[in-house]
Formats: C-alpha cells, sequence, structure tokens
DNA sequence: TCAACTATTGACTTATGGTCAATACGGACG
DNA sequence: CGTCCGTATTGACCATAAGTCAATAGTTGA
C-alpha cells in the first residue's frame, strides 16, 4: 500500500504545488459547530451503523483524528446530536404563548408538536426510534423529552394539582405520551388524516383519557 | 501469535490426549435451534453491539465459520431471534378463551400480555425497544406485532365492524397500542401499581378511547 | 474398505472505531 | 524580523469484530 510521506517532506512538495489547500484552522466553537451539524443531518437520514466517523470527518474535510479531538466516542458525536434534536422539539412546544384556556393551552402545544415534526420529520424518528438500542444515555435523552413534553401537557391543567403523585394518573401520562407518539408516527407513515384532525384528536384522547384515568370522585369538575 | 497447528496434526495429538473432547455434530435442526436459543438469551440481556458472534460460538462450543453457515450474518441470527420473541408474545395473548364478552376477552387478552411481560421482561423490552435502530427487517417485526395485537384487541368489539377503514378509528387504534406499551414499560420500571390495577386501567382506556374516537352518530351504541 | 455427503474448522480478509506522537499554523514578544 | 509558545491538526498505527473460504473430520451406506 502507498505511504503517505511524512509531514515534513510533505509541506515541501505541496510548497512547489501552485494553489495547494491551504490547512483550514477554525477555533473552538466554530469547528464543533460545524461538526455536530454535519453530524445531526448523516444520523437523521442514515443508520448509526451506516454512519462512519471517517465519512463525518471527509464532510468536515479534517481528518478523523480531529474529529476525535472534539468528541472522545462516535456515541458522544451522536448523543450531542441527538441531545440538540431533542432541545428543539420541547423548545417548540414549550414556547407556545401562555395564559390560553386550558384546552386551547394543549391545542397550542399540539399544533407546535405537529408543526416541527412535520418540518423535521427525519431527525423525529430517529429521536424517537431511539438510534443506539438500550443505550443508557440515549435512553435518558429520550425520557427526558417525553417527560418535559408531559409535563408541558399537564401542569396547567385543572386536573393537575389534584392529582399530583397518583401512580394511576402518573400512569396514564405516560400512555398518553405513548398515544402521541404511535398515533404521530401512523400519521406520518399513513398520511390518513389532516393535521388539525389529527391535533383534534389527540386534544380529545388528552381530556378523555384524563377524565378515564380520575378517580370517579373528581371526575365532576371536569367538564 | 501462537497459531493452531492443521486439523490432521492436531488430530494426531489429540489421539494421544486421554478422554479428548470429541467434535460434537447435531444435524441441521437441533444446531439451528440452539444457536437460535442461545441468540434470543445473549440478545435479550446485552445491546446488540455488546454481543459479538464470536461470543455465541463460544458459548456454542462451535466455530464462528460454522454459525455463519447457519446464519449468514450477525443481523439475520438477531432478527431470527427477535422472530421468535414476538411470535411468542402474540401467540400468549391470541390465545385466549374465545366466547368472552367483550370486556372480558380484553381483560383476558391484556391479563395474558402482562403475564407474558412480567415473565420475560428482557425479551420485551429487547423486543419493543428495537435493538437496532432503523433497521427494516426489525422495524417490520415490531410492527407486525403491534398490528397482530391491535386486531386482537379490537376485532371482536361491538364497534370494530362500524369502523373499519375510518381513519380516526385506524389511527386511534395504533394510538391506544402506543398508550399500552408506554404504561406497561412505565409499570415494569416503577412498579407503582398491582398487576391487575394496570390490566384495569388498560381496559377502561380502552373503551374510553375508542369512545372518544367514535364520530358522534355512534356513540350511544357503546355503553 | 471406500466413496460420497455434510457438518465443521480456523486462518484469512476487511472495515472501522479509537490512539498518539509529531507537525503546522498563528500570534505575542523581544 | 526572528523565534518561542499554545493550540488546532495530521496521518500512521492499533485493536476488535464481522464476514469468507478452502480444507478437514465424522457419518452413513454400499
Amino acid at each position: 500500500m502507498l505511504r503517505m510521506p511524512p509531514g515534513r517532506v510533505r509541506r515541501v512538495i505541496r510548497q512547489a504545488v501552485r494553489g495547494r489547500p491551504r490547512r483550514v484552522r477554525l477555533d473552538n466553537d466554530q469547528r464543533r459547530a460545524q461538526l455536530l451539524a454535519l453530524a445531526r443531518a448523516a444520523f437523521s437520514d442514515r443508520a448509526y451503523d451506516d454512519v462512519s466517523i471517517d465519512d463525518i470527518a471527509r464532510e468536515a474535510k479534517i481528518s478523523k483524528g480531529l474529529l476525535y479531538h472534539y468528541f472522545p466516542t462516535k456515541r458522544d458525536l451522536y448523543v450531542a446530536g441527538l441531545r440538540e434534536i431533542a432541545a428543539d422539539l420541547v423548545q417548540a412546544v414549550t414556547s407556545v404563548p401562555p395564559n390560553l384556556a386550558p384546552i386551547d393551552q394543549a391545542r397550542a402545544g399540539l399544533d407546535a408538536y405537529l408543526d416541527h415534526i412535520t418540518r423535521h420529520a427525519r431527525a423525529y424518528v430517529s429521536l424517537m426510534r431511539g438510534g443506539i438500542g438500550s443505550d443508557p444515555e440515549v435512553a435518558e435523552v429520550v425520557e427526558g423529552v417525553r417527560t418535559q413534553l408531559a409535563d408541558t401537557f399537564v401542569k396547567d391543567q385543572p386536573f393537575a394539582p389534584l392529582l399530583a403523585g397518583n401512580a394511576r394518573f402518573e400512569t396514564t401520562v405516560r400512555g398518553w405520551i405513548g398515544f402521541v407518539e404511535h398515533a404521530t408516527i401512523d400519521w406520518c407513515v399513513h398520511q390518513r388524516m389532516s393535521r388539525d384532525d389529527l391535533r383534534e384528536l389527540l386534544v380529545e384522547i388528552l381530556f378523555g383519557i384524563m377524565k378515564a384515568a380520575l378517580p370517579p370522585v373528581f371526575r365532576p369538575t371536569l367538564s
């Protein structure tokens, strides 16, 4: 196999060449941001195992060694990208105008959720399908998103204070999140209904489920 | 590195040793079954990447080459094991006594589901978390389980014939499956309630959700 | 005893994640 | 202008694990 000459020798060679490609130096933050962006793109449209570190290094026009200087393992790079994707989604959903009526709050949140997902479908799938099975850090990110979304949708609802810590209620909230995820993915795949119809369905289900999960005593409180 | 002597030479050596381990020959089906069992066990308690083909070959006391004779890739081995796990789960849920009242049918199915899961928790997690992110065959298996379970729980219900093909209904069914999965996983992790309480919650939610998903005209039909 | 069939082997290749000592670039300072 | 120093950058190298294949050993029947 052909082996590149060592650095010093090569420099001489390159200096003899007109218009040689100068080595590009970026500062820490710029380089890190560039690599993260490339990683997000790569991991969003290929499976984890189908993305090689060499690919990303090549796209960034840097050596693999430098990439490892910024992200000590492939997993770290992946998780860092995933965290950004997760943060974007949570950001989109939580930055909905406050002081709406409870049901409109939910509507607005779900609108933001569906909107964000349609605009970043691949990233969403790579987030929720959890590219690496059973990696604790990945699981932590995904769980974090679920918890934050659950909080967002439930905390301002009238029934929430009555039920904090109630096992049935907590389980139901988690379940509703599962409902939303699966219904959304199904919707992405099959396109069976309009986005507005889906949003209304999810809102109705949210209130319907919560009513069903309440201990009977509290039910009159609701509607 | 020490290199093993070629077969013929080694045979002579072995023959000189008292009680040498004879090479074990199994027929095709036995060997395949053995490897599948080992694979299921391995992939159930370690992540896909943490299971090496050499490990499994070592456990089976065979060479790696032979393993590749039975399963042409690691993925094939993994998927074959996954299919078995999936079939077991579906089998458990569908083999519930027929001719029960609709709500008891659902109850019995969910009982079987939760029972099977508690007895095969690791396999269930490795199934649902989808060990390999975004592998089409894996996705197909998981989707297949969901579809079959959904059919099982919905096909005998009184509202089903009214709604076949209805987009809202189909989406809701998928969502309910998501609800069940997430609530179940949450229950496995936190152990916040008894299995019976969870089962009752899931049944109530199933009927509550379906009612909410029905177009208003049909609702009186139900309760 | 031999031939044919098939289960089995293990050395080899290849791909890729990860390491590290050496190097090039740019600025500060005399 | 030179030269020292900090840091971004390199590329050869290593280690591991997936996957290949020609050769071998055990079995069965004539």
